[in-house]
DNA sequence: GGAGGATATCTAACGGCGTTAGATTGATTT
DNA sequence: AAATCAATCTAACGCCGTTAGATATCCTCC
């Protein structure tokens, strides 16, 4: 019977690039946890078991969706100046990172990188040889940038707060579930500088690429 | 019938704090995704339902981990250089978390915190502001560190391969799928840097941490 | 000693997961 | 028209976390 076919024909085809692009979706709009097969196969008009004939399985579309994100991170402009060309990729890998939560586990975790991946760890140690570094501190200095963005962005992404409101009832909760005499260095930190007006801990970012470029700055001249 | 009755008995007392120490074991023996409710109840000679009455879900069960093994990391011993207790402390959570590979993105992602994991956020503050740092250049340097620390070991215990053989093995590997001259600077650092005789990633952790200190440090005389 | 209630455990099931085997369909080529 | 081949389907397997409700064990109080 024609019917199948015609749906078939007004469907977009399935393969591995519309796989991944409505696993991105998925992933972005509900959490990486709804990424499942079933779910990537019905958003495909498609029974689950169909998607083996294009992946390989989960794995496969978890490698490829971390290539994606890799692939989004907008390359730092071409600068005489290391320190601004290192910082650019720093932040533009944050900001890529905040617009897929879910993507700074799955980065750190999957074991096969994608070209997108390798084309970002090129870029940032080209910053570093063409800025002055030996290959022994570029090495040194592309691993301190890195852990620092990456764990940055991976406590940002999971703090269980959303803005300044929710971070106060989450703080005051905290501090009055412990005496205060237990941490009083932490309390005092909340009091006057956590919950006061205008703090965001995303602010944080800026001093720590800072602390980090400066302290790899010295790594150049040795 | 009294049969199960002595077994019962014969068996050690099912509780929150039991399940952690089986669940504890568990996840170090053969990975946190062997940690299950049914395996946990299996090892502790019980039903997964009964789980239950001791544990309000696995989620518990995950913060208590987490906040396990945030105990364990030895705080530093008081010193009056401060930058040597907080670098023990970051050597210290270093190692800890290198005894429990999947402790690292479990705690970044857990919403609530135990008291260890405050107390150990209390000892970073303390050491610093002790340290002569005001508030908010503590509250930077905390950051900081903990991002740096926790980003090397979430790349650290990930890496895919666990020796130097296998370290070439990969590379090469990854070297053979791409063509030379797309990323030449991630080859040559490749080739000359860590497919040397002795390199291994882990020795990047005292480069970097030296390099955030170095930083912090200025935040300081601020 | 027996009754009653609390606590702990059990069995059974629900809906979901990734994955596989094997049948079936549809289009393309011979 | 027959044969081939890729794509899809149905059905199932063995896991998972969790819940409801029955059952067993233990402690307390009369």
């Amino acid at each position: 019977m024609g019917r199948r076919s015609t749906e078939a024909a007004n469907r977009a085809p399935v393969n591995r690039q519309r796989t991944l692009e409505v696993a991105l979706a998925v992933a972005d709009g509900e959490g990486i946890e709804a990424v499942t097969m079933r779910r990537l196969a019905r958003e495909l008009g498609v029974e689950a078991a169909s998607l083996y004939h294009h992946v390989n399985g989960k794995d496969q579309i978890l490698d490829g969706l971390v290539d994606l994100v890799a692939a989004e991170i907008e390359p730092p402009k071409p600068s005489a100046d290391w320190r601004e060309s290192v910082s650019q990729r720093a932040r533009h890998t944050r900001t890529t990172l905040l617009r897929h939560p879910w993507a700074v586990s799955l980065m750190a975790s999957r074991t096969s990188p994608g070209p997108a991946t390798l084309r970002l760890l090129e870029t940032g140690i080209r910053c570093l040889r063409e800025g002055g570094f030996s290959i022994p501190m570029a090495a040194h200095a592309v691993s301190t940038l890195d852990s620092y963005v990456h764990g940055f962005v991976l406590q940002e992404v999971n703090l269980p707060f959303r803005n300044e409101s929710e971070l106060a009832a989450m703080t005051t909760a905290i501090m009055k579930t412990f005496p205060a005499a237990e941490f009083p260095y932490l309390f005092e930190m909340t009091i006057e500088h956590v919950l006061q007006p205008g703090y965001a801990y995303g602010n944080e970012f800026d001093y720590g690429l800072t602390v980090v470029l400066n302290g790899v700055a010295a790594l150049r001249d040795q």
